[in-house]
DNA sequence: TAGTGAAATGAAAGCGCTTTCATTCTTGGT
DNA sequence: ACCAAGAATGAAAGCGCTTTCATTTCACTA
């Protein structure tokens, strides 16, 4: 690999003058900035990225966390992020937390120890006060589906509470009275605010909350099946389900019809984020759209800005959910 | 910050000194090696990841491109890949494809330009005679899904063929004998190995290969669509359906509910990768296990042994698919 | 044609580490 | 108590680049 320095013999300047031409950060002569580029084509000079790294105590990668790589949510998430780095000529370096505190901690610790310039993390597991000393450090971290006090210009989210409103709404205008709620983890913030969502549009409607018609779930598939056995077991009776998530709806589905309730006649059910497999489900699931593609964007075009100066581009740190109306909810007003 | 020099300089003894006891590579006496670690402890100190990667020129970095990050295959093979090189504390550099060659190409340029030790892709669209070249660099290439002449050994893929005669011979065994069959993009070799198999399996039990009954899709949700149309709209009569992909399966099956086919019983579907969703799914599939997360294990490891001489791991280069019974093939021998 | 300020270029000091090779310390055998 | 051989340590030269600051060149003006 030509290095910088054949380059500059062969061309007959110095160092410095490659690094400029390089760089395009300084004014070189039209002579020799061809004179240069004609040495580096010959030489098929790459720079080295990491020796600019070291010189320049910037390495161009910005550190990824999620909780899991598989998952059709993060899978997304990560899709935006990275098209807007990679347009950016941004490496991407990623790392799992697993929804643990330890996992996070030791991924984060991960990230940093390769310098990336910034880190766009889901953080699930870790505390507010942990995450606010962890920003005192001297990387900025970006933080998606979560606001920190305090930080509240490092995050990216979704209105949460609005799409628990949002999505209890839906099966209440349908005429629904009796309604189940299976919950996310209600350590993650993202679940104990649909929750409030979901609460505050029952009191809104009149409509008591029944925690017998309560489960917290692990917004898996399994938390579905759980939540929807427990439910069909106890005597009260309900005519629609709302799930903190599209995964743990797929899984109630899958319970009820393998216990013979004729969906969605005999039971509505409604999801959460609008994954890309909630339209093959059937029925067609009607769901609360996260516009998560977008929000990654959105984070990463954050860490464009305040990190290298994009200064052009237009923060939007608070994103609306939306109702997504497909077949798995029936009317029965009268 | 804290730098070795100021390590050393507490601790009193040299940076060669300070590099071994981080590096634990050379023999240290127990007396300076407390001395070193209580310095670094004091210090807080964290050793510069591109310094070392500069001056051992070695970036402990590997870099991954795949299609695309959304989508249940990519986000298991990046598990299984992630996860093996993080417990070897290795950084996992990704981009994406977007199953074009120019695209591809970039993304390689991207990840070599950061000097990742090794790569590990998923290529769809560059020929065998590109990445052969691409080989001769010195950054060494592994590839997922895919056999290319004279690499072999640093391939790791699923015999496709065999998973395309597993399903065939699932519906034929289930007394079908008007199959159709929906492809994935032909210029993709996933796609033509399964098709080969589907034709042995036909082969094997007489039964024609009928072009009416054959359509190429493109390994995405519109595909199984657009298939299903097609055939539905031919006079051909066919019983069950092939599908190259779980996603096409279910675009089939969502489009064949629509247009009033109960499923399994009026057509048997079965699909292929046994993607998270296909037991989602109405009526949950039946399908080929494609071990895809064990792959991008395996392929890790390969680079493991072959670039960090992790010498005892065990590399198997073909994976065999295994079908996955469950409710999507109605058995119609009497 | 000399003088001026701005523009272009170069010299050299790092960035924080690894690694080779030379040097100094330890041992243990006698 | 002495020496050789091996173990532990240190000095210093890079790794390939950026960036500051000094110097040279240039285009004008007077």
């Amino acid at each position: 690999m030509a290095t910088i320095y054949e380059v500059s013999k062969l061309a007959g300047v110095s160092l410095a003058t490659v690094s400029r031409v390089t760089n395009k950060n300084a004014k070189v002569s039209d002579t020799t900035r061809k004179k240069v580029e004609d040495a580096m084509v010959t030489l098929n000079y790459r720079p080295n990225s990491i020796a600019q790294s070291l010189a320049s105590n910037r390495t161009n990668s910005i550190g990824i966390m999620v909780s899991a790589l598989n998952g059709p949510f993060f899978g997304q998430m990560m899709a935006g992020i990275e098209q807007e780095l990679r347009a950016a000529g941004k490496h991407v370096i990623i790392t799992t937390g697993h929804s643990n505190e330890n996992d996070e901690k030791e991924g984060i610790d991960f990230l940093l120890s390769r310098n990336c310039d910034a880190l766009i993390v889901h953080i699930e597991a870790l505390d507010d006060q942990y995450l606010q000393e962890l920003c005192k450090g001297n990387t900025p971290i970006y933080f998606m589906s979560r606001t920190i006090e305090g930080l509240q210009s490092n995050c990216i989210n979704l209105d949460n509470e609005y799409g628990g409103y949002l999505a209890a709404k839906a099966v209440i205008e349908q005429g629904h009275k009796n309604i189940a709620y299976i919950s996310g983890p209600l350590f993650k913030p993202d679940a104990k605010e649909r929750l409030q969502g979901y609460k505050r549009a029952l009191k809104e409607y009149n409509i008591p909350f029944n925690t017998d018609l309560y489960f917290e779930g692990d917004f898996k598939e399994t938390g579905g099946r759980e939540g929807t056995q427990l439910f069909l077991k106890k005597e009260t009776p309900f005519s629609a389900l709302v799930c903190a998530n599209d995964e743990m709806a797929a899984g109630a589905m899958t319970y009820a019809r393998e216990h013979n309730i004729s969906l969605p006649k005999d039971l509505s059910i409604i999801g959460f984020d609008n994954i890309i497999f909630s339209r093959y489900i059937y029925p067609k699931l009607t769901t609360i759209c996260n516009p998560v593609f977008e929000m990654g964007q959105m984070a990463a075009k954050l860490a464009l800005k305040n990190v290298y100066q994009h200064n052009k581009l237009k923060i939007k740190h608070s994103f609306k959910p939306s109702l997504v109306t497909r077949d798995s909810i029936h009317n029965i007003i009268d």
